[in-house]
DNA sequence: CGCTTATTCAATAAATTTATTGAATATGTT
DNA sequence: AACATATTCAATAAATTTATTGAATAAGCG
């Protein structure tokens, strides 16, 4: 193969990896997935896409080495590849939060506007876990928390942290977590939780970057 | 702004970023503006765009944070806005090269017709470089080498190899390198001198590589 | 087997991106 | 000032991606 034909050929496949990453509802449905494996039912609830628009994403993710697939009856539930493609994708919303000043400036815009500015970082955490007078609070959907979840933390529910206020000891300090740097769960915790009068901050990250800490790929 | 609106704000703002990153001419202008600061008339004559295409796409670039730009008299100068997005563009490549079976075929397949099958990584010349038998040779056209170089390399261009052979010691073992893993310069620079019978491996990788290994970003 | 349901496929419409063309702008020279 | 040159801008054409619609397929149930 000839100099341009192989660069040619390799840059048309890194070109297809990056289209298939550059639609809006494409990376969100990274963020959902790196939760742990969904099905297309749950994609498009949480999505709002229809079920043959969601389909056809997930097929040009699948057809692009982004998404595996499995089918179960009547359902077919969709993972990333990897942990490689979700630090990948780690790196790219680090990067642009980072170096994008609109892009940080809307980020913390809603952490002020959720009380949530003073974020905790996934290296202050590991410091301050071994302090029992901090909780470690989850609030994603029960189903995300089984999938998987950061060790110690206890499983609220944001839609239901109203009726369990009367679970978090007041002398606590709280630290609630959720998807990951743009999940609004944990923000919405803050804010309630702000208002009870409980001491509170939110995690800067969420499960899938403690994980890939966890897993120590680099 | 609500959840809602939020995230929309922001995964739309990543999907610029990777769109304006998704064009096979755009990820070899990048490759090409990692080794230094380049007009768009080098760049037009490097990619075989033409001028009003090629600044259509660094526009994009530009308007997406991708490049910077200065102008000098008639000339226009682009290079990447900092090292942050470089190393993101070998995240990238690296792992779609070692996690895209498909891609990393293509890259093995090219390094065997080359006979440069055996490359160096990073880490093994910085090991081998203390050895007084080694000579690290830099194929790129001499205006790179000028904008920065692997520290003790020396600069013949790859056409111009032919003429130099005399001024290459026949004892020592060549590592020759360009412009970073997908550049065919060291190949060919590779064939050529294994066929004049030198011993001659390649760089796994290129300057840009080793830039960022020595600023140490992370 | 007939019916229901989850999902994919295929085709088409709509939206967006990329290539092309030519004019406009900025800079340099005589 | 006129002319030349590098690049950008603007408009249009062509190509590609995304949304929509409805049929097809696979699995489950009575």
């Amino acid at each position: 193969m000839d100099g341009r034909k192989f660069k040619d050929t390799i840059y048309t496949g890194l070109s297809k990896l990056l289209k298939a990453l550059s639609n809006p509802y494409r990376l969100e449905i990274i963020e959902m997935l790196s939760q742990g494996e969904k099905s297309v039912e749950g994609i498009v609830q949480t999505t709002g896409l229809s079920f043959a628009n969601a389909s056809q994403h997930l097929q040009v993710m699948k057809n692009s080495n982004i998404l595996k697939s499995r089918k179960e009856g009547h359902y077919v539930y969709y993972s990333l590849v990897n942990n490689e493609l979700l630090y990948l994708y780690q790196h790219i919303t680090k990067y642009a939060i980072n170096e994008i000043a609109e892009l940080g400036k809307i980020l913390n815009q809603q952490r002020e506007d959720n009380k949530s500015g003073d974020a905790v970082s996934l290296a202050e955490l590991k410091e301050m876990i071994y302090n029992n007078n901090i909780l470690l609070l989850d609030v994603r959907p029960p189903i995300e928390y089984k999938s998987g979840h950061i060790s110690g933390a206890i499983s609220i529910p944001m839609n239901e942290l109203l009726e369990h206020l009367k679970d978090i000891p007041r002398e606590k300090e709280i630290i609630a977590y959720c998807r990951g740097p743009f999940c609004v769960l944990a923000d919405e915790a803050v804010k309630l939780l702000n208002e009870k009068g409980y001491k509170v901050r939110r995690l800067d990250e969420g499960y899938p970057e403690w994980k890939i800490k966890q897993v120590e790929i680099i």
